[in-house]
DNA sequence: TATAATACCTTGCATAACAAAGTACCATAA
DNA sequence: TTATGGTACTTTGTTATGCAAGGTATTATA
């Protein structure tokens, strides 16, 4: 869910994400990452174009897509109603 | 966390769990909760006692060890973090 | 033409949630 | 006394996923 709201705000190539996570102190690396991309780009949340880099190999930029965009929202609300159970259950003592 | 935070309140065992966590709208099944409760144990979290049932088999009652309500504290506190790190993250739109 | 930096990708391991099936205990009815 | 049903605990096999580690490819620079 926080990889689809970093990229619902921009499109960003996969350091992007990791780094813009990393200043939340939320540690993700490649080998989770890049696995991750390529099972929502097939489920079709997510979708990509190449960009040249101004030093080293092309980027692809990844953007949501409708379909993205609406699954966004509903996990989203689903996290929401986690958090209120959870605290619902947590806040007893 | 959810499963300390019930036994943090009263000694329960695995049914009694399982009834809580639906009525707060959160599913776990006895396939995952006893493995999880054997690991707990064995790692000092928690520990057991048998109760005669009024019906059917002994119970095993879970309580927390000292070790657990540490834990459990720590752990609480991770949560918060997690969930202030999301809210941060989501909350731009 | 090496070397370093950047970017993407893959493999293998460990962990954990779950479905499903199994074992054991106890009360009650046939 | 034996079968049945309910309760409780346990185990097995499948699947998914995070990660460490290693690999491939592109570009700029020494």
């Amino acid at each position: 869910m926080c990889i689809l709201a970093i990229i619902s705000e921009e499109d960003v190539y996969t350091s992007d994400i990791i780094e813009k996570l990393k200043t939340k102190n939320l540690i993700v690396v490649e080998g989770t990452l890049y696995p991750l991309l390529t099972r929502l780009k097939k489920s079709g949340i997510l979708d990509y174009y190449w960009v040249e880099s101004p030093s080293g190999p092309p980027r692809k930029y990844f953007k949501l897509t409708e379909t993205g965009k609406e699954f966004y929202r509903e996990l989203h609300q689903s996290w929401n109603e986690l958090v209120q159970a959870v605290s619902n259950i947590t806040s007893k003592n």
